[in-house]
DNA sequence: AAGTGGTCTAGACCACTCC
DNA sequence: GAGTGGTCTAGACCACTTA
């Protein structure tokens, strides 16, 4: 057998041998110690490999009792969520974004909450289409928190869409995603050129950065739109 | 300043310095061996801290140049994907799985592009519905290539369920996802005991291991189901 | 209480890029 | 060619669990 020195090479060999079932799923594999010992490097490195591997959902590792093969892999996939501009322009299309509505409103309750806003305080609201060659594209529906973006209230958006702006003015650190799939309103109808009653994927994102939420926005995508990823 | 000897505190004061804009979007931070020197610790551990934030897609590095504020955070989220069962039952919902059907079937051209299968091959096709509690949860619609999992024919899965059964028997190694929205059909919405013509939840993915196609499934939610993750 | 993974260190060399 | 990040090492100590 060659040598396995690098990170990724211990954890290729870790992963054939699940694959090939030699380890199963709830057996207990060596040591980081004995595998250092067998492949022939530091301690370090297997440690690496097999973090990796944990990380990704393939083993379950505890201290004191040891690592073990995943029982049930649950699978993790990463997606890219990307700025709506970029993913649109690395298809080839032109992106174009038009403000459709912008005023002070008091939320809903289901935002107020999403938004831990007090009751009664207004928001900076927002709906943009976007288009990929003059295509519909998606319909973004956005509430911004003017205590946390006051310099939001002097925008008016319509060079830099309201994600580019945000993005580039309030990084944030942390966010909430959800995803799932709506039946076309009149209005969604409208603004995305398509029939009512259809099915549509819908992105639903807060964002906060410390402890205040800044953003929460409901992306309505156009008949046929899809996340995709590989694993 | 508190002293920045773990990878972690490293991270944070790095996160913390990028949404305070002392790093700007596009700047070069200083170099591994500054911080080391700065934060009082070893390169590796910074090493350790910058490596993490551009998996996270908040650092660009690159070897000679350096390393540098990404200027569009592409957000990387990691979604888990359970085996529908554990979906369930961590609801606390009691789980139930039906075969709806089971046939050796040529799979239409979509499938057997996706799969990579020779014209006029037969697969073995399943479909599933999985219950939550007695209500419709998910209908599953699988080909499974009978030249990477044998075994399969042999299989009536009226007690574990395709998916587990594979998920046992067949460790994958990759796989391929797709996110999406359709409209249900009649057929659908029998299946889901829902109306015609309204959105649902679709993901389909395709799996194999070493080179060969194990399993593609298509999978259409009950309606209202997301798909949920915070970064 | 003991054993395992988790992490840090200091130094070294390598590999990739940009100039 | 030179400079940066990428990785490996050997040893050490720590922290968390579980036996």
């Amino acid at each position: 057998m060659p040598a396995i020195r690098n990170w990724q090479a211990v954890r290729d060999e870790v992963r054939r041998r699940i694959a090939e079932r030699l380890w199963r799923p709830g057996d207990f594999i060596p040591h980081e110690t004995d595998l250092a010992h067998e492949f022939g490097c530091a301690r370090a490195t297997v440690n690496r490999a097999l973090r990796e591997l944990a990380q990704e959902g393939l083993l379950d590792r505890r201290r004191k009792a040891g690592t073990r093969v995943a029982v049930n892999p649950v699978r993790r996939a990463r997606f890219d969520i990307p700025v709506i501009r970029d993913e649109i322009e690395s298809r080839g299309s032109a992106c174009r974004h038009t403000i459709l509505s912008r005023e002070m409103l008091a939320p809903p309750p289901d935002i107020r909450a999403r938004m831990r806003i007090a009751s009664g305080t207004e928001l900076l609201h927002l709906r943009t289409l976007y288009t990929a060659d003059g295509a519909p594209y998606v319909v973004e529906d956005r509430w911004i928190n003017p205590d946390a973006v006051p310099a939001a209230l002097d925008e008016t958006f319509a060079d830099v869409s309201p994600n580019e702006w945000l993005v580039r003015e309030v990084p944030f650190d942390g966010g909430d995603f959800t995803f799932s799939a709506i039946t076309s309103t009149p209005a969604e109808a409208v603004a995305l050129s398509c029939e009512v009653g259809i099915g549509l994927f819908l992105l639903v994102r807060t964002t906060w950065s410390g402890g205040s939420v800044i953003t929460s926005v409901r992306l309505v995508f156009h008949p046929g739109h899809s996340m995709h990823t590989r694993i």
